[in-house]
DNA sequence: CGCTCACGGGCGTCACCTTT
DNA sequence: AAAGGTGACGCCCGTGAGCG
């Protein structure tokens, strides 16, 4: 990407000696708001079909697609007319229909999800779901964020109670929304979504609730999504890596590394069907 | 029909945040 | 301070859609 960062000369990241520097261009640094628009678009974020890196760079060095929000206009301002898509290069009538259903397809979106797209610092996929769950909704998670800013009293307390949430993390969502142009984007692109709330779990009498377990090799009767969500809405937390405190190891054909420390420390490991077996009563 | 790309599935590393 | 875990990488592969 040939821009450069008019704040800093230089792209999103940059090493002076030891230090790794970010550029603090926020949302005027080119580099940084292409990296964050792959990120919305990204498989455990938006996912939406059709739009991967690579079209996220063109889109955005056309100017057609400059922050999250335009992705849900796209349509609107090129579904018609001389300049529509599917007259671009590479692109046709079938893929063009099928990138704006993909958009519309997206436009629902449960919580965890928008909060790991937004791409703040520390926040990914996990700490997303530590939020969702805790705030239940969009409406509630912005008021505590906003409460919260001076990183002081009831709504900083109940936001680093959380577990897994600490100060760092704390001060990072904090500082992005008192961002007024990160801000500003923010609710330009929450104005076009319906985001859907996040239900508490009922983990009842699960055999594995607060049990931590890592899947690893190939599963065969389910995908790793569906496996770790099924996991999760028993109850169970499901990392990525073994240690002394992970409960089980489901380990399908070609399991590696993980298996073998497994092993080692002792952990129950269990193949695919005796995963399904476990939690077929719950 | 060849090519490119998206996409899903996987492996591992490592800096660094959170917890103990 | 160490342990535990997350997040963000980089890398691999195979498959399938669809443009040209």
């Amino acid at each position: 990407f040939p821009t450069t960062c008019p704040e800093c000369g230089s792209y999103a990241l940059r090493e002076e000696g030891d230090a790794v520097r970010r550029c603090t261009g926020g949302l005027i640094c080119p580099a940084q708001a292409v990296e964050k628009l792959k990120h919305f678009v990204s498989r455990a974020a938006f996912d939406i079909d059709g739009l991967g890196a690579k079209q996220i760079e063109q889109f955005y060095a056309d100017g057609w697609i400059t922050e999250p929000a335009q992705i849900f206009t796209l349509e609107a301002r090129y579904g018609k007319g001389m300049h529509q898509l599917k007259n671009r290069e590479g692109w046709g009538d079938k893929s063009a229909r099928k990138l704006f259903q993909a958009i519309e397809n997206k436009r629902t979106i449960p919580l965890s999800r928008l909060l790991f797209a937004l791409g703040i610092r520390h926040v990914g996929e996990s700490a997303s779901k530590l939020l969702a769950r805790h705030y239940g909704t969009w409406t509630a998670f912005e008021a505590a964020i906003e409460a919260a800013r001076d990183g002081v009293g009831a709504a900083w307390d109940d936001l680093i109670s959380i577990d897994g949430i600490g100060k760092v993390m704390a001060q990072s969502l904090v500082s992005t929304f008192a961002q007024d142009a990160e801000r500003a984007s923010i609710d330009r692109l929450v104005a076009e979504l319906d985001i859907e709330a996040t239900v508490r779990p009922d983990v009842g009498n699960s055999p594995v609730a607060g049990k931590t377990v890592v899947f690893t090799g190939t599963l065969e009767k389910m995908t790793r999504a569906e496996a770790k969500a099924r996991a999760e809405s028993l109850g169970a937390k499901v990392s990525g890596s073994v240690s002394a405190k992970t409960d089980i190891l489901i380990a399908g054909p070609g399991a590696g590394s993980k298996a073998t420390k497994a092993t080692a420390l002792g952990i129950t490991i269990l193949d695919e069907d005796g995963w399904l077996d476990l939690i077929s009563d719950a």
